[in-house]
DNA sequence: AACCAATTACGAATATATTCGTAATAGTGC
DNA sequence: GCACTATTACGAATATATTCGTAATTGGTT
């Protein structure tokens, strides 16, 4: 009965904004039109608005600092990934991670260390039983 | 140069429609409809939509039966996931497939028929070189 | 050929996402 | 305190997705 709606579906401009604030840290709006590339790619006020909006919908947090507001995301990368694999594995493969992995296996190429990492995690998940 | 644009990015609905052809096989609206929870989920006139606006955008064929049109799918469910998969690897796996893989060990559950089998699916791209 | 039920075609209403122009605000320096 | 500029707030325009009501069509039946 919580009052919020925490549906964290960010939509693929929402997304590239995350990022940014993921790999950049806390950053002004400015920063962000910015690093998103300027007047070129996007207006200010798009920018602007955009985090106005995510800063409703819960996606970000921000905080005075002199007269410009510092956004921050709340969700973090690791669990943005996450719902995302999740979401993926239960409408296209059927709920199985698994599928999802071959999948990913088949048409990508990894390189062997990948190949060995990805090998020593499952070692590690089996050893571990559960 | 192409005159249609192909760029195969089926929406939410889209893919549900989707997943019905790909699993009942070629099926007119009225199949559709029903499959997907007849009336009580969606009017018919909506799936019957759908089914228009795919076959503009080609994401589905059809053909005439009587006076009904029996529509197909045009994308396998195995290039549909593929270009699903390969798109969130680039857009939140940084081009890594085994980053993907390694989130999608983590959270879900796989079994141990199921680790093991992806074990075999490794030592099989090793093997082959590559 | 005329009728009827099933089906499709069309167009509009609503919802959500994206974009940006303009107005209001609020610090800063004088 | 006042003016100036950076920044935010607001509201509207456009685009795309979703939903469905109503009209037109069509194939089969008599």
């Amino acid at each position: 009965m919580s009052p919020k709606k925490n549906s964290l579906k960010p939509t693929e401009k929402e997304l590239e904004i995350l990022h940014v604030l993921w790999e950049n840290g806390p950053s002004s709006v400015k920063e962000v039109h910015q690093i998103l590339g300027g007047d070129q790619k996007n207006g200010y006020t798009t920018i602007l608005k955009f985090l106005q909006i995510m800063f409703e919908k819960e996606i970000v947090s921000r905080q005075k600092n002199g007269k410009q507001h510092v956004y921050k995301a709340i969700a973090t990368k690791e669990n943005t990934k996450q719902q995302m694999v999740d979401k993926i594995i239960n409408t296209v493969f059927e709920g199985s991670a698994s599928q999802l992995i071959l999948s990913a296996l088949g048409n990508n190429k990894s390189s062997i260390e990948e190949l060995n990492e990805i090998r020593r995690y499952i070692d590690q998940l089996e050893g571990g039983e559960k």
